[in-house]
DNA sequence: CCCCTTAGATTACACCTGTAATAAGTTATG
DNA sequence: CATAACTTATTACAGGTGTAATCTAAGGGG
């Protein structure tokens, strides 16, 4: 897959086009537009500009399969998680992670299904870091 | 302060301006530049440009002082960072927290500290949750 | 074989953004 | 009082973004 730090930035739109993309692909132009108007309304000519543009920035590519191309992204959604929310949390709350969990606690937006699963990514973390115990030091 | 939700979209670099002004205010207009060359060069036409920005958008005002304004915000962080978070989450990771989390521990992004302080929210959710219990059903 | 349909490519266009330069207005100063 | 100095306001301008319409080329049907 492209290396993220290599692509233009995606607009939010964009990423909405990508987003669908990810669920299934390969995929057609007209298979996605489609797709994307289970959830909301779009413009045909609008989802083929947005897929041009995402293939100018080499965010996704396609395979010529007769009159039609076959769509695939060329990043995948792990790793455009992974930055965004990197750089999001560097610019809203200044690289720490745990301000904007406690703004959710709060705002009373955390379930009990969002604690449990929060205690489990720290039970695997604090599992981990006595695995590999004293070999950062 | 102002209500976010009638507040047009702050752009990444208004935003720093804002977060700047966040730190200290009321601060005039030369002031602020000044401090925010401590992190990094603006040109000080353009921090007069996007401090207009932001108060056409009303995210901040200003009272006059003799020759110079005064300027301050109209949001608060707290309630800027609110409204970032919930849309960010809501765009990236459909909604789910967790995920994001996740994320950053997969990274090896997470530190002791981190750790630390998520472990410190979690506990006073359930305190909370406890004293409320049986309220919300 | 020619035209209609249909994909993708190109063009459009107003508004937003980043980054300033210039204009205008006001106050302090010689 | 005239003007220099400084502050805010207005204007500039290229590139990105959201939202499409039009152009063009290639198949498929008659």
């Amino acid at each position: 897959m492209e290396k993220l730090s290599d692509m233009a930035e995606i607009s939010p739109t964009e990423f909405e086009i990508l987003d669908a993309m990810w669920r299934e692909y390969p995929v057609t132009a007209n298979d996605l537009v489609e797709r994307l108007n289970k959830d909301k309304p779009w413009h045909d000519k609008t989802v083929k500009t947005l897929i041009n543009r995402l293939v100018k920035k080499q965010a996704i590519s396609f395979e010529k399969q007769g009159r039609t191309y076959l769509y695939f992204p060329l990043v995948s959604r792990e790793d455009y998680r992974q930055k965004a929310s990197k750089s999001f949390i560097e610019r809203i709350f200044s690289g720490r992670l745990s301000p904007l969990v406690a703004g959710f606690a709060k705002n009373n937006t955390l379930q009990a299904e969002d604690i449990e699963q929060l205690k489990s990514i720290i039970d695997d973390w604090e599992k981990e870091q006595s695995g590999n115990k004293g070999q950062d030091a």
